[in-house]
DNA sequence: CATGAATGAGTTTTCATTCAT
DNA sequence: TATGAATGAAAACTCATTCAT
């Protein structure tokens, strides 16, 4: 009966939670709704009371997430292309001990590979890739109309370097293939952003920390 | 009592064929013993009886299918850098109709995400990443040793390749992604080869077809 | 703590109705306080408020249900033994489409089996079942008296002609023995009333509507 | 996966008798799988191997009693239609101490008020109820071809007879009125038997005992 | 009075695993 | 090998009831 709009926002917020950590612990393939409560505060009962299945409070939580991220990435501090683009590569990396922004990679990822199964999840992710992509893209767009970067499809590169950096990531969270992220960054900077450059103009040095995408 | 070495081929087969069958068709998360056994044409006992537990029938899955794609790792009709590293690039590629080939690709991918759960999972997973990597990292040397690609690492080059190449084929397996793997093959030839080639010497038309990584 | 004494008339009367539609709705095996509560424009603590246990509510709608019923029982428009029969068989019958009576009937019909298991049910409907045993066995008693009716066994005649009805329409209602009820009182006309009637006076035209027994 | 079909015939009764065992004890309203496993002298896990859920177990119960009392309907030891009607009509009987067919009469009562919330049920305690008026209508238009009985209507007369019988068991089982059934059976022989009878033929004096309809 | 939140016991169902044959 | 039967633990979900406000 209650949906998600129902339910109080610090309880949804704590449920949220609770299945944050519970996803990161045990993994989608073994979440059990005790896992869930286990990280919560309260019973088991309540997290049905709130939502009528586990479908629909995983549902809520893949809303949650998407929407999380989505809030931060319009963030940015400037309005340079080219910083801007080396902003985004630079959010994507995730440095030894970073366990929480590695933890939070992880849990995307599962959710990603759930939606090859479930329509609900897979259009909500694909909303989130879109946006990645178009993030990109318009960075891109934006950069050759100031004349910073050389004529190239906006959105072909925005994808690729969306999709390269997701790559990278993913072996790192999974099996633990230490700084893959950051190799990625620098390769990205090596062989994309230097090639985008009309000019001899030189990367800035950054060190970047914003949203997982 | 029974372990995998026991098994007979035919049979040992059989299983890894109904187990990737049944795993492409339910998804890991939701993959039961039975539903294994309704892809095998025996029953579900069986199953238990030539693999004490699910887990050690998924692992010996793992070795199976990281086997099969080493097996084809090394198959390469040519021993040009350029062609080779043309031809490694163009077998992720995933065209629309090539279903087959997209399941595969997600089943990886599912074992993948497992593996950060499971140990055993991950050692053989990251063995087969790092062949991935190395191979592409080999082909980088050689051609920076025949002198077609100007100096790069190798090995953060081969890296770089090889995660973007999955990074793009998971959001075509797992979202939709139309076409994803053939761009990010297309950005891989405008930024990336283009960019190793010291001299203007013009990369090959090619389609390939060949494992699936 | 509350006790159905302590309920204001409305509100009771409320409930009362509320359970009769959800209990018709859902039946008595599957009737939770939410379907109550749903048909009710309150809340389901409210129920509880009222009734400390479900158990408590639905005594108090047996007892709000046999006692409307009897109310009725005793309205009639005439002192004439054989009208005062048929009237009562008449006001068994339903006929196709009075979806209100049937629903009546069986609501009742459900408190009765679930007398079966449940003592203060089983107390209450048996009053319910002796009151109109006992009013046809006083028409017939009356009949004989006046010397319009054969002797015959007043007690047992009222039972039969009673639970006849009720055996009839248990039928119409459950399978959907369509009329069924209007055939036996067609039957009763043919083989009892006729048979009780001394002297060859015709039975008269009537068509009735009265309380559900 | 398993249908009824498939289960062996003693794993078969044996679940039929628990579940009837269950049913008698508990009410079809408070009925638990629990409830049947523990007249079962297997584990409830084994009731959900034969039969996938708890709606499929019940309705193969149905199937079941159905099929048993219609396997007693046709056994009959005269072809005279005045002794086959006192011998349906006294098969109705339940005496005091008769507590199994007084149970058994519940079992089916249950059922019957289920039907009306479920098409499945409703579907075959419909055939069956037709078969019993069927039972009766034949005997009686037997009688009447063979000049035992007045011209009346058969299916009529049938269906009323045989609903009178069922409402007055009702009544006993439902709500302790003893020897209901009994006196219904004499109020047949009074009001029905005798006037059927064309001549002054005495009806027999009997005493019989057969299937519980 | 009235409600939404919360709970715990219980209910159906699932599923890996074992066992007798 | 091969299977159907059987089991126990755990899973999701239900629901009457209580409680704070």
């Amino acid at each position: 009966m209650a949906t998600e709009v129902d339910v109080q926002p610090d309880t949804h917020e704590e449920i949220m939670g609770a299945t944050y950590r519970a996803l990161c612990k045990h993994g989608y393939a073994h979440l059990t709704m005790q896992d869930i409560a286990d990280e919560f505060d309260k019973s088991r009962s309540l997290l049905h009371y709130h939502y009528d299945t586990k479908e629909e409070l995983l549902l809520a939580f893949v809303d949650n997430i998407v929407g999380y991220i989505g809030d931060r990435l319009a963030e940015s501090e400037t309005e340079e292309p080219l910083e801007r683009l080396e902003e985004y590569v630079d959010r994507f990396v995730i440095e030894p001990g970073e366990e929480d922004r590695e933890t939070f990679a992880l849990a995307l990822l599962e959710l990603r590979v759930q939606a090859v199964h479930n329509e609900a999840f897979r259009e909500r992710l694909a909303t989130h890739y879109e946006t990645n992509v178009q993030t990109v893209a318009d960075i891109v767009a934006d950069g050759i109309e100031a004349g910073v970067f050389r004529e190239v499809d906006p959105d072909a590169t925005g994808e690729a370097i969306y999709t390269a950096l997701v790559g990278a990531r993913m072996y790192q969270v999974t099996l633990g293939a230490e700084r893959a992220s950051r190799r990625m960054r620098d390769r990205l900077a090596e062989f994309v952003v230097d090639d985008l450059l009309t000019d001899g103009r030189e990367p800035a040095d950054y060190a970047g920390n914003g949203p997982e995408n």
